[in-house]
RNA sequence: GCCCUCGUAGUUUAAUGGAUAAAACAACUCCCUUCUAAGGAGUGGCUGCAGGUUCGAUUCCUGCCGAGGGCACCA
């Protein structure tokens, strides 16, 4: 909110292409706000940096959004906010009762994918790591004004489904068992349980693998929603929405209009290669089945039809091969914008050694085992608070260790401070009260409160949800400071103003919690 | 062999090309007549290696080393 005024007031004096910034500085010498735009520009205007900066600042200082301009560094701009600005700016906040809303979404339609595991077991920890990245992600996208789906693409035929038919087959003793069959105790437990449909399918390992992956996709289904509470609006079946409703057939045509299919050896070919794939890629085989990555071509063409231009897809490491050619299809189907997110690696450790996960092997830790262990508030903390491009090691008993160590403990600690002081007080007195000057303590916290605006904008933009753990914990730092300093029980005219900033605060951080999906205790 | 990621305090991680690289945990020293000590104040310690671009590099480029993943007419 602010710091779009600093901007808006220096684009009013940089040339207008420039790409400078303006960020919090984490100095308090250097003030709220700071920005480089004077280095940055310095060359077009034949001018040394700090000269410059000097200009600006002369220019800058007649708004009444500054109380203070410093040059600094090498030619630094460090503002500080005139407290009349904060203060209005807070009480507008604080109308809003919780979190700002913005308009930078314009009601476009935006699709989020995210999880889409193959139903052939359960979820994995990358699957919920992907999985609690895509919930959030979408939650702030739809708060700052996309019209977002949440979406869950299921790939429930071809030959990943044969094989869970077969493995299904093979663990009730009807074929030999293969290496590349599913194993695993959940294998096992469902062909025990359905022994009737293996023998009644027993011809049609897809017919059959389709019965087990309904079963599993159940169980998805109700780890997603009831145990990590990720929420989704729209499943969409490959067999039925892609195959069933000719997808395949559309994009296919689509692509040999516009010219970009070949046959060679008697498959056919898409030329991802003009897209920056380095090679390029069957859509039908010698045999005239279409291929997965066709049917992802057609996914995406049904996704641009139904009047999503944006697209955001999360995909496990294991994706990493597959970006360019997704692209490339986005681009040819009129997926105006593209963006593809792959997370990275989630190893577990026991006892400083790797233990290799594998679902086909049936070695690993289902997403809920972890949950189950170490809680699911800590759990969202521990996989929302890492960039999507860290590699994550996590040793269960660590994490066991770890899970009472957990940051978000001490968010939800402020949260039910908050809610205590509350509790105890006169609210009702509040609202009718004339708010004079902030006081020193009080602007601090207010600034640190109304930064919310900033984070939520930045990450909206670029997806970098960690961002969003930092600041709640940042902004649980600052309350703890504003408790330790300032009393607000008994301050006597002081109380009624600092209640409002308590109250005001406790709607944010509650709101934001309940935005990454982790509760918001009044007590603890 | 080729391609894609990643490499930051003892550990787990931050840092839109910016200032003295930041926090949590662990270690050590303190603080409960205080709206909840699940808290607070303080101390020590870090960018894998070698070049390059830049006024400025943890960030961008090249090479090397290390870790992971991918290189099917599989999904």
């Amino acid at each position: 909110m602010i710091r779009g005024g600093i901007i808006k007031e220096i684009k009013k004096i940089a040339p207008k292409d420039a790409k400078f910034s303006v960020s919090r500085p984490e100095r308090p010498a250097f003030g709220d706000y700071s920005s480089n735009v004077a280095m940055v520009v310095a060359k077009k205007f034949g001018k040394n940096s700090r000269e410059l900066a000097e200009d600006f600042k002369e220019k800058l200082g007649k708004s009444k959004l500054f109380e203070r301009i410093d040059v600094a560094g090498p030619g630094f701009l460090n503002f500080w906010i005139s407290p009349e600005v904060v203060g209005e700016g807070f009480l507008e906040f604080a109308r809003a009762k919780g979190l700002p809303k913005f308009n930078i979404g314009k009601n476009k339609k935006i699709q989020v994918e995210y999880v889409s595991a193959n139903p052939t077991g359960p979820l994995t920890l990358a699957n919920g790591r992907g999985g609690f990245l895509g919930d959030i992600l979408s939650s702030v996208l739809a708060l700052v004004g996309f019209k977002v789906e949440r979406e869950y693409y299921i790939n429930d035929t071809g030959k990943q489904i044969i094989t869970l038919g077969k493995s299904m087959l093979a663990s009730a003793g009807l074929i030999p068992d293969e290496e590349t069959f599913y194993k695993g105790g959940y294998i096992k437990d469902w062909a025990k349980k359905n022994k009737a449909k293996i023998k009644k399918l027993g011809k049609d390992p897809l017919k059959l693998g389709q019965e087990a992956a309904k079963d599993f996709l159940k169980s998805i289904k109700n780890t997603l929603k009831s145990i990590a509470k990720i929420k989704f609006d729209r499943w969409t079946s490959e067999d039925k929405y892609i195959h069933k409703k000719n997808w395949i057939k559309k994009a296919q045509a689509l692509f040999e209009k516009k010219n970009m299919v070949y046959e060679k050896d008697g498959a056919t070919w898409l030329k991802t290669t003009d897209f920056a794939d380095d090679k390029d890629r069957v859509l039908i085989t010698s045999d005239g089945y279409p291929t997965y990555f066709l049917a992802d071509a057609g996914h995406y063409f049904e996704s641009v039809v139904r009047g999503f231009k944006k697209k955001i897809n999360i995909l496990g490491p294991d994706h990493y091969g597959y970006v360019a050619r997704i692209q490339a299809v986005a681009e040819i189907v009129g997926m105006e914008d593209s963006e593809i997110i792959v997370t990275q690696t989630v190893r577990l450790m026991k006892g400083g050694e790797e233990f290799k996960m594998s679902k086909r092997k049936g070695t690993f830790v289902a997403f809920e085992e972890l949950i189950d262990e170490i809680g699911l508030d800590a759990a969202r903390w521990f996989f929302l608070g890492r960039s999507s491009d860290t590699h994550i090691d996590i040793d269960l008993e660590f994490a066991k260790k770890q899970s009472a160590e957990n940051p978000v403990y001490y968010v939800q600690y402020a949260h039910a401070r908050m809610s205590g002081i509350l509790r105890k007080a006169q609210v009702h007195s509040v609202k009718r009260l004339a708010f004079g000057g902030f006081k020193k303590d009080e602007l601090k916290f207010i600034k640190k409160l109304l930064e919310v605006s900033d984070v939520l904008e930045d990450v909206a933009r670029d997806y970098q949800a960690h961002r969003l753990t930092a600041y709640v914990y940042e902004l649980a730092q600052a309350f703890s400071a504003f408790y330790r300093d300032v009393k607000v029980l008994d301050s006597g005219s002081d109380e009624p103003r600092r209640l409002f900033i308590i109250k005001s605060a406790k709607n944010t951080l509650g709101s934001l919690l309940k935005l990454l999906g982790i509760s918001a205790p009044e007590r603890m």
